[in-house]
DNA sequence: CTAAGGACCTGTCGGC
DNA sequence: TGCCGACAGGTCCTTA
């Protein structure tokens, strides 16, 4: 479900939430999800400690306490959303975190491939030690990308979906930055030039920008710690549209599949 | 080392 | 209506 503007946002709305309120209990209701939770140690550290921020690091948000972090992922089908108690559990709600009398966060995944984690000062996590790039961060350039991409014969397409190089890039934000830079997704990425680069790094920053702008996109799924869906599916040129008209040049876009995933995009207009 | 494919799960949708 | 296959916003692990 969740790409990086989808993590902001719910970044964003929790944050007001949860800042300097104090962590009273967590419980927990599976934990064979993704990973398995790490009961002991979230109890351990996190329990009964003040939240003192909210940070995401790719598609991961660490709550922030003295010693380290609780760190969420929302694989495809996560969500956190906040309830006034720890009744009306759902289905899939795995852990529900209580900071005030009446704010519950519950933790709420059907297919369960999102996880919660802890994460130690100490430490480190090995799942955000391994990350890439952050896209938004001004340190990032088109130099650095092309750096990264080396001499890939991979494509462009899974180069900016592979956090190992590029983090917070999905499939949908990947299908709409190679359109919005013009360059085919099936491109090796070793082979783009410093121009190429430039022009998608610009077009991504963009798009999720945008993105964060309008709280994310909201296909089915996902919704920000008060319910409220995203808007950025209003402005979404190729993912999903298959056989609609382009918005640059009106033929109808084209789906193929790379490396297992959908791929939407427009084969006139995407040439470079 | 790289790249591709499988695996992990549940829910939904379209076709018959 | 019911059943069945295809597919879904992710990413780690295995295989070649």
């Amino acid at each position: 479900m969740p790409e990086l503007p989808e993590v902001e946002t719910l970044r964003r709305a929790l944050l007001p939430l949860v800042k300097g309120q104090t962590l009273q209990s967590i419980k927990f209701f599976r934990d064979d999800i993704r990973f398995p939770i790490p009961k002991k140690n979230l109890r351990q550290f996190a329990q009964g400690q003040s939240i003192r921020n909210i940070s995401r690091r790719g598609k991961y948000l660490l709550l922030e306490v003295t010693d380290g972090a609780i760190l969420l992922h929302l694989g495809m089908s996560g969500r956190v959303a906040q309830f006034p108690s720890a009744r009306r559990v759902e289905k899939h709600t795995h852990v529900i975190f209580h900071l005030t009398p009446d704010l519950f966060l519950h933790f709420i995944d059907p297919r369960r491939f999102g996880a919660v984690l802890w994460f130690s000062n100490e430490t480190g996590h090995p799942l955000i030690d391994s990350l890439g790039l952050e896209p938004l961060a001004p340190t990032t350039t088109a130099d650095k990308l092309k750096q990264a991409a080396g001499k890939s014969t991979a494509s462009i397409k899974s180069f900016l979906m592979n956090a190992k190089k590029l983090v917070g890039v999905g499939n949908i934000y990947a299908c709409e930055s190679l359109f919005k830079a013009k360059i085919n997704p099936k491109r090796p990425a070793g082979k783009l030039s410093m121009k190429d680069w430039e022009r998608l790094l610009a077009a991504l920053r963009k798009i999720l920008d945008q993105s964060i702008a309008s709280g994310g996109t909201t296909l089915r799924d996902f919704f920000d710690a008060d319910g409220r869906p995203g808007y950025y599916a209003l402005n979404l040129c190729v993912y999903g549209r298959e056989g609609k008209p382009c918005p640059s040049c009106g033929s109808p876009v084209s789906k193929i599949v790379q490396t297992g995933r959908s791929t939407f995009f427009c084969k006139v207009c995407q040439n470079r």
